[in-house]
DNA sequence: CAATGTCAACGAAAATCTTCGTAGTTTGTT
DNA sequence: AACAAACTACGAAGATTTTCGTTGACATTG
């Protein structure tokens, strides 16, 4: 299957390409060997495999790179709000059958919160509230 | 790679693999033309796709059968709630990064919520608070 | 300037997922 | 009994994901 896409990517990133984006959106503009080596930490991958998932990732039109340099420099082609907010949606809906409060409680439920991030989320519900009025 | 599991399946379902959990704990132990003529509203899929969708999933551990009549009977493994939480903490972790705040500002995000669904929020919140103190 | 190191491109293997077709068995119906 | 319908098992193809090795170009340095 070919891979239609428009300018706005609607692809969900897989695993491996999140983890690549989380650094780019953390960083910044990046190298393949920047991003090789920030991922180290987390996951022991070949330079050739980051750099054979950011040339696929360009394919996709997750991020795009400037080539001027003789290591291309690659960045998030979306904002981080928005690709979060797809996997926010994404499994709300195919998961929770959109309820975001089965959700939440869901997430609540495999941990233990505390009371103040409980104090966080209700302050958000409240701020939430405010712009939908 | 061989797919080791503790009883506990630890396992994330595929997004296939979820749908048919859905239908198994919606309607009961069920028959694999059972769940193929449930899920035909949603997804058309050959009747042997099903079946070796669920066939996997028994080896996977992710359903167990009953083989005493000549349709096999099928049953979830584990219950919704527990792969629900799993999927959300899932999500929690990889793209939040833990952080619930986060999670529940993205997902809101995504739609419009209506002022009684930000209640049942706020109650959920006043709810699980209690369990905490 | 030759040796060593760094980089992109590419091909490809292995794993996983998705989807069916075919074969063989059992059951139900003329 | 013969035929059709319903089932399971199995193999396999095609797509996608994950992971590298190899090759060739370019750059750094002794």
């Amino acid at each position: 299957m070919v891979h239609r896409m428009s300018d706005t990517s609607l692809q969900k990133p897989t695993a491996s390409e999140l983890q690549i984006l989380q650094v780019l959106w953390e960083r910044g503009r990046s190298t393949v060997r920047e991003v090789h080596d920030a991922l180290q930490e987390e996951k022991a991958l070949g330079y050739t495999t980051v750099l054979k998932l950011m040339q696929i990732m360009t394919a996709k039109g997750l991020v795009r790179r400037n080539e001027e340099q003789r290591a291309h420099v690659y960045e998030a082609e979306q904002p981080a709000e928005k690709t979060k907010r797809q996997f926010a949606s994404d499994v709300l809906q195919r998961v929770f059958d959109g309820s975001a409060k089965e959700l939440m409680l869901h997430a609540l439920a495999g941990r233990r919160s505390s009371k103040n991030e409980i104090e966080e989320l209700r302050r958000l519900l409240d701020e939430y509230e405010r712009t939908i009025r």
